[in-house]
This record gives structure tokens, sequence and C-alpha cells, in this order.
DNA sequence: TTGTAAGCGTTATCAT
DNA sequence: ATGATAACGCTTACAA
């Protein structure tokens, strides 16, 4: 009942052959009111008789609304991006929306071009992480919210808490020698500072301290955090315990570990950033601060969405409380934790 | 030196402002021969001060190129998928493309509606691991590439081999009575029969077997791998061995073993397949089939630009080979194999 | 080298 | 309830 080959159908070939004028099908097509039952069926069967699909850059260009919500994220394969996504997408679903994720390959030129390109395309943007602010490029016409960076809408966690979460974890273990693998040298303007903010703000509370020797940037990756974690661990005075930016980089700390034959929790306690899928699969499952990534990807996607009906979103800028994960890469120093041998892992599907 | 405020600029506006045509605005932009320097240099400014943004709309409607990949995938958040599109997505930028993600949630009316969408919008579509054969949606002006099914023009790897030498390996180690968690019942078409003869091969041919009672059905997730293990492991002659249909699956048997007591590899051994990031940080690290992912989008998206191009590929069906990748889930049976204290994680970044 | 004219397929506006 | 017409912003002819 579909395709005759190759020839592309149009919107006035369907008129034609229901015997109606453009306008008819076009009101059909958008489900509008104001048609007799009769012509609707008769619009129906020339559209499936002719196999007609709709031209979406028409439609766009003509002023219709397209249903696409655009994405702008640095990598596709971190998984920081996916889960947030992964919760985005189901909201913009329901919602009868696409979602069209364009990757920037953490370059702020490209993530410019890439925004060009959606501002005509789409009814507006989810930027991820994003290295500028874009808001310029897409003026007021395209609502735009932002996960992990500043912006006129954005969707985010308590930071700062995250950090005084990691170092009150540690200080309870008894571990008063600390360090940090950061994520300040990131494109992105996502530094993590807040994390470390709220961190040493702890730690200085309890009179333990935070001194620059024992900061390593760890960029965000697992290689950045492995090298950092090198350094941190070479010290003649090495930490006990080491909070990382993020889950990436404790992966990284966990093979420096390995490597330098320290056996995490037993030599050193690691404690990551995100609770990201693989965070419960690694060895030793992570400790680790949690962001409710699916949450506020889908609260992202929320805020989108009523943007884009024009209506008042509850809160411009929601917030999300960041929390303690307790696995197995962390223990008082010196002392091993008897490992759970029946610990489920986390659960996926 | 951009932005005005709200009101669109257009190439008309460009072309009054540098008192030209709009046809030479649009030959500029394009980067067309056939025009006097100094015009060029005019034109140029006059789309910097007016902070002109071509509309991609209009440009794919009057005939023009989109430079667009569009890649309809069945989730975000599958490391299969990921992997493949971040080996993708460095080819197409160097080719000064850009590539248009869109997911289906695994379903097959979503696949279809994508399709339709993205028929007009993009110069050529890559499908990965799609439900239904979407070639009649695009006719024959769209090409397409198809990574994990069927197709005009598809990217795969040998996974009868793979399957062997997933029975080689077990084989080889001692197994006699080993289990299989498949991949039959996923939406895709995608239904993993060939790893799975491959395998069931291998093992006639060594007088083993594999009895129906030993296959369950893990559907290529990880709760499904869980329950299909669960299966198996409470078989009145249990398995010592199980060969999981991917990684996803293989995680979920490794959780089902930790929830039986049953220590892997010593009184289990499991082989996964696809050799996903994870596969290298799991408890025990997982041993598997490794599909060269990265390598296989990188193909997939040359083959699919040569397309475009109207080049004549060198092959339709680049097939790459799977190879064993050896860690710590598999054993002879009944052995503890001592850990290698010093071996590094899978390299990532 | 540059300009003119037509049209891509849809929707909005205004008639009928 | 339905139709005619004019945009939308660009590119591909073809003309100058």
């Amino acid at each position: 009942m579909e395709e005759t080959g190759s020839r592309t159908v149009s919107l006035a070939d369907v008129a034609r052959l229901a015997g109606v004028s453009k306008m008819t099908v076009s009101n059909v097509i958008n489900n509008r009111e104001g048609m007799t039952e009769q012509t609707r069926q008769r619009v129906q069967q020339a559209i499936e008789q002719s196999g007609y699909v709709a031209n979406a850059a028409a439609r766009v260009l003509a002023g219709g609304r397209m249903n696409l919500l655009g994405v702008i994220a640095p990598r596709i394969n971190w998984p920081y991006v996916t889960e947030l996504l992964h919760g985005a997408s189901r909201v913009v679903e329901q919602a009868g929306l696409d979602l069209a994720i364009f990757t920037t390959s953490d370059n702020v030129r490209v993530e410019r071009e890439r925004a060009m390109l959606l501002r005509t395309l789409v009814d507006g943007v989810l930027l991820i992480i994003p290295a500028a602010d874009e808001q310029t490029v897409f003026g007021p016409a395209v609502p735009v919210v932002t996960v992990g960076s500043a912006g006129a809408y954005t969707v985010s966690v308590d930071d700062r808490q995250g950090g005084r979460l990691a170092a009150q974890h540690l200080l309870d273990l008894g571990h008063r020698h600390i360090g940090h693998v950061s994520g300040l040298s990131s494109v992105s303007r996502h530094d993590a500072s807040d994390r470390l903010d709220g961190f040493a703000q702890e730690l200085n509370a309890a009179g333990v301290g935070l001194p620059p020797h024992l900061i390593a940037d760890g960029a965000f990756t697992e290689a950045g955090g492995e090298a950092a974690a090198r350094t941190l661990l070479s010290l003649p005075e090495r930490p006990t315990a080491i909070f990382a930016a993020n889950d990436r980089s404790a992966i990284g700390v966990l093979r420096a570990a390995e490597q330098l034959g320290l056996r995490v929790p037993h030599d050193l306690s690691v404690v990551g950033y995100d609770d990201v899928q693989v965070a419960s699969l690694t060895r030793p499952a992570l400790t680790t601060i949690r962001q409710p990534l699916e949450e506020m990807g889908a609260a992202a996607a929320r805020l989108l969405i009523a943007l884009i009906r024009r209506e008042v979103p509850e809160q411009a800028h929601p917030r999300f409380p960041a929390s303690l994960v307790v696995r197995d890469s962390t223990a008082p120093p010196g002392v091993v934790q008897p490992p759970d041998p029946v610990r489920p892992m986390k659960g996926a599907t």
C-alpha cells in the first residue's frame, strides 16, 4: 500500500488524488479541526495509497513546527552524556517529539557550528556541558536548556554538597591525608570547582586541609585520572584516600593503584563522582557521589518542552541533591573491609 | 560583530548589504569559483557584519546538500551503539559532515517514523541494528548503510567465526558441559544466530554438543542474561561454562553467579561477545569475543560517504574478523586461575 | 563575473 | 468546511 519507486510524492499529489485542496490535506495531516469526517477519510486514503511522506524541510521553512528537539553534547561515548540523554528521550517521546543528537568532539568551534545548524531546524535545544554560551546563536526564538553549565535555564546538582559528602565519608572512615583528582582543565566550562570547594571546605572544617600539592588534574578522563593518581601516589607521604572529580577519572585512579601494587581499599580509598552505570561494575565497585542523571535528563526535557509550549515552567533552575553511594572502594585507612560476596551488581536494563 | 537581536537575517539581507545579488552570496558561502577576490571580501564582510546564518531547511528544500548524515539506532545508552558511533563520528567530521543521531526506543513503529523524518533531511543514513528493512522508505535517492543486520550495504563481523572462537577457547580449557545465553528474542532482526551456529558447530565437532536445554535466552540485556543464567545454573547437572550472546547479557550471567554463590571462573567460566569497554572493568574482567566496533563505525561512515559522493565503494559489504580476548572470567573447570594483580585495565580515552 | 527568474513543499492568511 | 494565494530562504538553471 505504499511506495511506488523513486519519485517523491508531495502534498499536492495527495490533494489531487483526493480531489481536495492542499490546505485540506495539510489540515488532516496536522490533526486540525474543521472538516467532514468524509473528507478526512478520503484524504487519509489518498495518503496511504500514494505513500506520502511529509517533507520536513518544507515544513520548517513554511513556519511549521518541526516537533524536534536538538541536543548538543561533546561526545556520544561518555556515560554521563548517554545516561542523561536516556532520561530525556523517554520524556521527549511521550510528548510526541523527537530528539536529534549532535556531537562536538569537545570542540568549541564545532559546537558553534552545530548550534548554527540547529537554530533553523529544531523547536528547542538541550545543551550538555557546553564549552561556550550559545544563547546568542539561538536568540530568543529558540528555547535553550543547559545541563552541566550556566544558562538562562539549567538543570543541575548541588555539587558543593556532593563534595562535602565525599569529604565527610572519608573523614568518618578516619582518613586524614586525602588527595583530589580535579577536573579543571576540561574544554568545557564545567570545571567541577564546586565539587572541589565543598570538599575542601569540609576538610578544612575538620582541620585536615587540602594543600595544593595534594591536588592533581585528571581532565575528567580515565587516562588523566591515572596520570594524576600516579603523581599523588608518588608523593613522599602519599594520601590514604583520593576523591576524583568524576567516575571516569576515578577508574583511572583504580588503574594507577593497581599498577603501583596498591590494594583498594586496603592501601587506598577511592571516591568517584556521578554514579554512572560502570561505577557498580569496577574492581572493586566504586564508592561514589551520585548524580541522578536520568532524572536530570528527564527534568531538562520537561523544562524544554514547557518553554516550547510557551508555558511558564515551575522552576527555571531545577536542582537535584547529590547523594553518597558506598561500595567497595572505600575503607578505614590500612584496614581491609571484607567484601560482601553476595552484593548484587547495579540493576540496569 | 554578530547578532542584533531577534529578526532572522537572510541571504537577501546580506546581498543587499554587500551590494550584490543573492546568487553571488550563495556562491561565496558554498566556496564556489568564479568571482573577484574583492567581491568575495565584500560579501564575507557583510556576512560577518550581519551575523548571517544559513537556513538549513531552505537549503535542503531548494535541492542543496545538507552535509548531514542521519543515524537511526535503537537506544543511546547501549555501549555497542555508542562505540560504533564514536568510530563513525571521527570519519564523518573529517569529511566535513555532521552526524544527527535518532533513537527508536527499540520500537519498529518509531523506527519507521524516524526514517520518514530523515528521508528529506539528510544526505545518507546509517542504520544500527534496525528492526525492519527501511530501504523502501528511503528509496534509491538516499544511500543507506546498515550495521548489525542485512541490507544493500552493510558492515559486519564474522559472527560464525566468533562463535567458533568462543567454543574453541572453552574446549581448550577442558570444559565439556557448556551452556549458551542466546539473543533470539530481541526486537531487532539481529538475533545472533550466526554466533550460536558457529558455537554449536564447533561443540558438535568436538563431540560435546549443545542440547536445547542448555540454551536460554538473554535478550541481549543484563536482566535477561541474569534470568537465563539462573535457569541454566539451576539445572541438575549445571554447566561449567556459559557463552553469552553479548557482553551485557554476560554481565547478567556474572551477576547471577554471584547471587548463587558461584565463583567465576572457579565454579563457572563466562565468555561474552562484543568487547565493549565495560568488559575490561567487570568483576572479574570478562573474557570475550571482540568486535572492532569503532573500526566498524568508521568503515560504515566511509562507505556511506562514498555512496553519497556517488563513488563506487571498494566493497559493498566490508566484513571484519572476530577475535578472542582472554581475561579473568574463564579457567579450566574446577580450578582457580590465580589473578594477575598487575594486569592493566583496558585503555580508554 | 554577475544577475534574473523559477520553483522546492509546506503552512498561514484571508476568502468563499 | 474548504480553497486560492502568498510567503518561507535557498539553489539551480539560464541569461546578460
